[in-house]
DNA sequence: TTGGGTGCAAACTATTTGCATTCGA
DNA sequence: TCGAATGCAAATAGTTTGCACCCAA
């Protein structure tokens, strides 16, 4: 698949090539909406990934842009957070970090690298195979 | 508010003593839905919790269920659980846990108690209030 | 009595899908 | 050339909301 050893922020004229090393057919489109969410380390839902599309000259559907982040999280390129049920968040950084949620504002903040460390993974039950672990930190505002 | 010091399950007749304690009025259509949640350590989302009320003779609109479930969580009677962002799942296990999620499966199981341990847990950002760490150990069926 | 709770159906929103068109290897 | 990718709009699914009615304090 793809090591993901690129280091944010991925320049525009990186991403044609990157793409293709991760399995993905270098589309116009699909160019568009790498160069945004690798601009920087980030943490994007569709909407807002649409939101910047129309800043730019590009024209890109919304079925497109959901359709292009389903694509880009199965390749590995972007890691999908779930902690609000009414959207996706795409998070451009695939190193190993958990996060910081403001259920008040609706922002996702990672958390400094390395601050927290799990000891005693628990074996997956049979017939499973670990595939990721997701640590939120639920804030409010005070 | 309320500590939650209920063991599971809770017999039905101690539910609305209950829901009392929690600053819950506790009304029939109420006491049916807490009756099944609390019935067991489980994972249910709002559409599960209708369908096991059509096994009954207890008649609750969708919009209650949804509503209801919603309070419970507020009033801290069971915890919400984000993982997949077509549902919601209302865990009545309200001691400090982690999660299973099998995302073949969609079947939500509660990690060995103890098991992981968090350390090192971080600051949070000025100006807010940590309410709750979830940790998901995502699995595959292999 | 009277405000909170409920039921129903309609509204909403994020996301997905069907299908004809267009693009890229 | 020809299958894959795209755009559009309609469909879907979970959840929320508006409002009239009902019940418990």
């Amino acid at each position: 698949m793809n090591e993901n050893k690129h280091q944010l922020p991925v320049a525009r004229e990186q991403v044609p090539h990157l793409l293709h090393g991760c399995g993905i057919l270098p589309t116009a489109q699909r160019v568009e909406i790498a160069a945004i969410i690798l601009s920087a380390e980030q943490h994007l839902s569709a909407d807002q990934v649409l939101a910047r599309l129309r800043d730019t000259d590009a024209r890109v559907s919304k079925a497109t842009v959901y359709n292009t982040l389903g694509l880009f999280a199965e390749k590995g390129l972007v890691r999908e957070v779930i902690v609000d049920p009414t959207r996706v968040f795409y998070d451009s950084n695939m190193a190993p970090h958990y996060h910081f949620y403001n259920e008040d504002s609706g922002t996702l903040v990672d958390v400094p690298s390395a601050a927290i460390q799990l000891h005693g993974m628990p074996e997956p039950p049979i017939g499973t195979a670990m595939t990721g672990i997701d640590v939120i930190v639920r804030l409010r505002n005070t």
